[in-house]
RNA sequence: CGGCGAUUAGCGCAGUUUGGUAGCGCACUUGGUUUGGGUCCAAGGGGUCGCAGGUUCAAAUCCUGCAUCGCCGACCA
């Protein structure tokens, strides 16, 4: 390709509303161009990269037993209403009408579907297992679409579902996936981990994240530093240290405190630390058989954090889980955030297994200005029970028994599912057995986000420069930089004749033939990221020589112009 | 969904306080100059100042409403 010809369509200055560096760098690299708010235009060279990535991950489902299909993004309300999450899923499922105004959906993912192909085309235990997948254009109608094509509201997924007879093979499938998964993440070159994960609004039983380590990225991971446990932080049990509640020391006491409403403001201004008192969050319970829902009480640790998701499992809270309004707050206890506590409540009480070894601590005394010192549980507080409600943190111990606990950044880059039959029974997704009776099928997702993994890689690869592309994923494999081509014969004839036979080599070449100085093609190709530059000038002609750089290391090697193309050729396609 | 901020040429921004014919840099076009790391000089093209109302002799500027975009938050009691 000459530049010439091409859409390089670089930026020298970062538009202002490009936060993370991946974001900025595909912006400026002329990768991407936002159309609106969470929809990119694709330019050539994004899409070229795009495409290595499908390529790899296409490679890695098929050498897995996967086979590819396509289904349609406009999808039929009917089959959402089947499965239930017409209703369950939200504003996030971008709904449309059609002209005769029957409902349709643009698929957010497509068990749905698959599930109804499957029901249809296999009919017999001895077609399974199998495993389909596509590569698609994904639209989820984000809240906050942010981050460029990190988190958009059309992107391209890869999506993988299989069916089974048992859970066995299930779990087979699942490891074999999982296998290929780490295999995609190598080749493309990322610092990844496959962690622990939840099922969310996709279902099922067994799950597993596969992170990119960024610090951008949007989840916190716990790892254990002596172990290969690895979880979401909304999944990582925090575990009941082995220490036991001391016995009360301190009588039960209030004392005034009319300018402190947070654990902060406690600890600046009386002198409480934040892990000697605890917070009191109000919470909706669940519905009862009248749909009325009453207030839950949620206690931790002042320097621990609530996590939501465990909370909204338990089988008292309502799920999802939700704040209580502060008037309904002040309704039932007569004080409001800021001096609540669990001494003398009347609603059900939730600690966390960190608070229940508490004694003497501190908390709200449900009247605005005031709190307790000295509480004790079973002695000012009775009525509670204990679960694990809170956050891990650093330094807790892993729930796996070896090791501490350490968190990092991740981006979230695929996500395998041991679904179970929650689609196929609601669809009635059955075969015949070997027994001749109708069983319903046992399923499996596996997802990748196929245009997240760009800008991830960007995340993990890049200088002050611009990107750094890993071979596998660079738009062109070698830049051919002539210095000066309009003002000789020499330099123009020898660059066209390395461009031809590298293109007949097979090498993904690009040629600058602009009419531009050297500084402003290096500094292209390097934000574009080509791994690596042919420099050819008159300097270095007259010894027969052209320069090679390479944009990883920055070395740069002298070779002989009739044997560059070989060697060249060679270094790239090793 | 809540809070904050932004919206002026393709991009980055000034001008808005104090109303009076729309500016700068980059990019683009033309000519010259320069040539191994974002040359220099000159000339030029390009804007319903997000939209709709209002106030005024006069609105990018003041007022009202709306839209779009971004950031933060959406447990931190």
């Amino acid at each position: 390709m000459r530049t010439s010809q091409y859409i390089l369509a670089t930026l020298k200055e970062t538009p202002s509303d490009a936060e993370i560096i991946s974001h900025q760098l595909m912006l400026r690299a002329g990768m991407i161009r936002k159309l609106a708010s969470g929809l990119y235009t694709w330019l050539p060279s994004g899409l070229k990269v795009l495409r290595k990535v499908e390529q790899v991950v296409r490679e890695e489902m098929n050498k897995a037993g996967a086979i590819e299909l396509l289904m349609p993004v406009i999808q039929p309300a009917d089959l959402w209403e089947e499965s239930g999450r017409w209703e369950q899923f939200g504003p996030e499922l971008l709904r449309i009408n059609d002209r005769h105004n029957r409902p349709f959906a643009l698929g957010p993912t497509h068990e749905e579907v698959i599930t109804d192909l499957v029901r249809k085309e296999i009919n017999s235990y001895k077609q399974l297992p199998i495993n389909f997948y596509q590569i698609q254009t994904k639209v989820r109608d984000e809240v906050r679409p942010r981050f460029g094509v990190m988190r958009a509201r059309e992107f391209t997924m890869k999506d993988a579902y299989s069916f089974h007879m048992t859970e066995e093979c299930l779990d087979n499938t699942y490891q074999r996936m999982h296998k290929a998964y780490c295999n995609i993440f190598e080749r493309l070159g990322l610092d990844y981990r496959p962690v622990i994960a939840d099922t969310g609004s996709i279902g099922g039983s067994v799950s597993h994240e596969f992170h990119v380590l960024a610090e951008s990225g949007e989840d916190a991971i716990a790892f254990s530093d002596a172990s290969d446990y690895a979880a979401n932080i909304e999944k990582a049990e925090a575990v009941t240290p082995s220490e036991v509640r001391p016995a009360p020391s301190k009588e039960l006491n209030t004392f005034d405190t009319p300018e402190a409403k947070t654990i902060e403001e406690l600890k600046t201004k009386h002198g409480v630390k934040a892990h000697r008192g605890v917070k009191t969050l109000i919470v909706y319970g669940a519905s009862d058989e009248n749909g009325e829902r009453g207030l839950v009480a949620l206690i931790v640790r002042g320097d621990h954090e609530l996590n939501e998701l465990k909370a909204e499992k338990l089988s008292l809270v309502d799920s999802p889980l939700e704040m209580a309004k502060e008037e309904d707050i002040v309704a039932a206890i007569g004080a409001r955030p800021g001096s609540l506590g669990p001494v003398g409540l009347d609603m059900p009480i939730i600690v966390d297994r960190s608070v229940d070894v508490m004694a003497d601590f501190v908390a709200g005394a449900n009247k605005d200005g005031v709190h307790y010192s000295g509480i004790n549980f079973d002695r000012d507080v009775t009525d509670y029970t204990v679960e694990d409600i809170r956050n891990v943190v650093e330094g807790d111990p892993s729930p796996c028994g070896n090791g501490t606990l350490h968190i990092k950044r991740g981006i979230e880059v695929g996500h395998i599912f041991q679904l179970g039959s929650k689609y196929s029974e609601a669809m009635n997704a059955g075969v015949l057995g070997e027994n001749g009776k109708n069983q319903i099928m046992t399923m499996g997702c596996y997802g990748i986000g196929v245009s997240r993994i760009v800008a991830a890689a960007i995340e993990q690869n890049n200088d002050k420069f611009g990107i750094k592309w890993p071979k596998t994923l660079a738009p062109f494999e070698l830049a051919i930089v002539p210095m000066n081509m309009h003002k000789s014969h020499r330099i123009p004839d020898i660059a066209e004749r390395l461009y031809s036979e590298f293109q007949d080599a097979g090498v993904d070449v690009l040629f600058d033939d602009r009419k531009e100085r050297p500084g402003v093609m290096f500094n292209d190709m390097e934000l574009v990221g080509i791994p690596y530059t042919l420099v050819i000038g008159e300097r270095n002609l007259d010894e027969n020589k052209v320069e090679l750089k390479n944009r990883i290391t920055g070395e740069k090697l002298m070779l002989d112009i009739d044997s560059a193309v070989a060697e060249i050729t060679k270094a790239i396609k090793a």
